[in-house]
DNA sequence: TGGTTTAGTTAGCCTCTGCTAACTATGATA
DNA sequence: TATCATAGTTAGCAGAGGCTAACTAAACCA
């Protein structure tokens, strides 16, 4: 199952929401991602489906370890590359939409390249 | 008329075929984009409405001012960007495919930050 | 003149991913 | 107990942007 550029960016929130509060529900990741109940609860089904995440009886999720390992890495995506505008000199905001909007779309050549490089300076 | 990704794609063709052969049709468009003939049709439709290009009784398109504006504005990204990867690193053919990705999303003072940090190089 | 190729359009389908409206199920409270 | 709030789901709409099938219209050729 391919997983969408959206399905990452809710699993991006899921991991971050996990960090943050501990426990995640689908209304936390509606309140934080801006979308209602329903979008959230259709991608959970996805997410569930392609075996990214778990839902408990209680409505809490959890992510699985693939789940975890593909939000890590857009998540690590994330800040490499907000660190990277930042230190180039863009607001750290416009840095953080910025690399939210690429995070999905470079490949893993291009981000490697621009981690060494970061490292580098 | 606010344009899309795909919009700002098809005016960068445009320009890029236009400077390469003269004239463009929509059939070049197609077959440079990997695009059906409705496809394309259907946005020389939607750039024609919003005032980017004009298409002549012939059926070859050219740019008005304002889409050859927003052509060239793209297609300077596509060229500083994927300079920008180059100069990391990244092999030409994956820095092209990269910057074609990411070109549409940039804010102008990421893209800005990034051109003045290539030229300072 | 009649058939084929070429270019473009029209109609309509599909997927993705938002949305609202309305339902269900559960738990707390008056 | 009856009501209300909270969380999630179901049904169905919208728009962007691909697609195929099938049509039109012009040009070219035997």
């Amino acid at each position: 199952m391919k997983l969408l550029e959206s399905g990452e960016m809710y699993l991006e929130t899921i991991l971050i929401l996990q960090n943050k509060n501990g426990a995640v529900r689908s209304l936390d990741i509606a309140e934080y991602m801006g979308f209602s109940k329903p979008s959230v609860s259709r991608a959970m089904g996805i997410l569930r489906g392609g075996g990214y995440i778990l839902t408990d009886a209680d409505g809490f999720i959890t992510l699985t370890a693939s789940g975890r390992e593909r939000a890590e890495k857009i998540y690590e995506r994330h800040t490499v590359l907000t660190d990277m505008l930042i230190s180039i000199g863009v607001s750290p905001e416009t840095a953080a939409d910025d690399a939210c909007k690429i995070e999905h779309d470079l490949s893993d050549e291009t981000f490697n390249a621009i981690k060494k490089h970061v490292r580098e300076k």
